[in-house]
RNA sequence: GGAGAGAUGGCCGAGUUGGCUGAAGGCGCUCGCCUGCUAAGUGAGUGUAGGGCGAAAGCUCUACCGAGGGUUCGAAUCCCUCUCUCUCCGCCA
């Protein structure tokens, strides 16, 4: 969410700089929504006062037994004014948060301006691509041979876009998930949550996946609780509604959780494989820090999560999403992509981004500075580090053999009992 | 699931015969003083959000005592609903 304040004093800006990202604010009716607010809330205010006023006046002449009834009953009539206003203002507030809830988040100021993910600038290539002297298989060939995967019994069990791993398919997936955390734990200063995987209304629409995106996520039939969609979501939702103290930040949160998308609007993309599922494992990097800091952070927040790429040896390239593909809360984003030989394409494993104040004022998260007073809002930010399912698909697709095996890389060995490759019947 | 108790400021904790209590007291914190160190002592200050006036310091108004409704001229205090916490019993990974 913007600040009201903001978008009032710049509204040409504020709908200069959407319109870059595809969004038209309309301006007439934010105009029109904030007067009345603004106007309601004054005459509202000084009724309270006379309410106030007198009512302090009632209480003395009882207490000199005097006669107020004359006031009571003309205070009734305020009362009942005060009362109208009060059913009445909530509606123009909600109208105008509705509003400024579903405008996105302004694109940083170095974010390229650009229609679509074609339009997006990559900033740098890390890896050798592989030569292959045979036609390389994509993962769901790959592991439905090796017997790590098996898609149609996970549609019988749940449905499409589900997955089953068996075997070394599911300690595979298990020892990414410990070698990414271990990393991001003991390397980069990160401390390990394990959050509630479904998450209330009030989290969703902290992070900004409510009130616009409820397609998306699967709800919970007669609870007020949704699968999370991400990880993001009940680790940022942490410290919603708090006050942090400025030595504490930046705080550096890394949490592993499945994840479950409903995918709405994208019926036959990628349908085959694990790339896109209704549920999937990531391991996800989330930081809070002060508002000066976090164009840093969010580098070096795509450097931690770039570093397992670089343990594994996957190639990969960074690009920085331009202004039409932009996420709804990100001021910034850069996405990982990494090379799939089987697909022969770059495919996002990662997005990182700095959400700048947007989810903090959603969220209400703040910190208070040594000197001067208030407080201010925090700039949050994440990434993935990594998409765990997605991994698995790139070490399956660079690392196979010819003859189906996969060979398994070096970091990941001491998480599989030394283990170096894996070959048909295991 | 059954029976109780509770939810107040950064923390602890008063206030429940409704009326200068945005909230006593304590702790913590900030600034100053004192003690040549440490401890102690001492003075002042110390919530958030929104609005008005002001160049600023500041002054002033409104709201907030778990959340939402209700009663009343007036609610932290009374009533209802919900959420959460705690104790006992039952059940359970």
């Amino acid at each position: 969410m913007l600040d009201l304040k903001f978008v009032r004093s710049n509204q040409d800006v504020v709908a200069y700089m959407l319109k870059e990202r595809g969004y038209d604010l309309d301006l007439s009716r934010f105009q029109s929504l904030d007067e009345q607010r603004r106007s309601m809330l004054a005459s509202l205010e000084d009724l309270r006062y006379r309410r106030n006023k007198v009512s302090d006046q009632i209480a003395a002449m009882k207490k000199r037994g005097e006669d107020a009834s004359s006031l009571i009953s003309e205070m009734k009539t305020v009362s009942k004014e005060i009362k109208a206003m009060e059913a009445e203002l909530p509606e123009i507030v909600d109208q105008l948060n509705k509003l400024l809830m579903l405008i996105p988040n302004i694109p940083h100021e170095s974010v390229v301006v650009g229609k679509s993910a074609d339009d997006n600038p990559v900033v740098r290539r890390w890896g050798e691509i592989r030569e292959f002297d045979f036609a390389p298989f994509p993962h769901w060939e790959i592991g439905e041979k090796l017997n790590i995967l098996d898609f149609s019994r996970a549609a019988k069990i749940a449905r499409g876009r589900f997955s089953l791993q068996s075997g070394l398919g599911a300690t595979i997936e298990r020892a990414l998930i410990n070698f990414m955390l271990d990393i991001h734990t003991n390397r980069h200063g990160y401390t390990e949550v394990l959050p509630p995987f479904l998450v209330n209304s009030d989290s969703m629409t902290g992070t900004g996946q409510l009130p616009k995106f409820r397609e998306d996520l699967f709800k919970v039939d007669g609870w007020d609780l949704f699968l999370i969609p991400t990880a993001e979501v009940p680790v940022t939702n942490i410290h919603r509604d708090e006050v942090l103290s400025f030595d504490e930040l930046p705080i550096k949160y890394v949490s592993y959780t499945p994840c479950f998308r409903s995918e709405a609007g994208s019926w036959g993309k990628d349908t085959r494989g694990l790339i896109r599922q209704h549920q999937f494992n990531k391991v996800e990097l989330v930081k809070f820090c002060c508002p000066e800091d976090s164009d840093q952070e969010l580098e070096s927040l795509t450097a931690d999560a770039e570093e397992i790429l670089q343990y594994l040896e996957l190639p990969y390239r960074v690009v920085s999403l331009c202004s039409g593909d932009l996420g709804f809360a990100a001021a910034k984003t850069y996405d990982i992509e990494v090379w799939l030989p089987g697909q022969h394409l770059f495919r996002e494993i990662s997005s990182c981004s700095n959400f700048t104040d947007f989810q903090a004022r959603r969220a209400n998260i703040r910190f208070r500075r040594k000197t001067g007073r208030g407080t201010e809002l925090v700039h949050t930010l994440n990434g993935s580090g990594l998409a765990v399912g997605r991994t698995l698909v790139a070490v399956l697709e660079n690392c196979q053999q010819p003859d189906g095996s996969v060979l398994i890389p070096e970091a990941l060995r001491p998480y599989l009992n030394g283990l170096s490759i894996i070959g048909r019947g295991e």
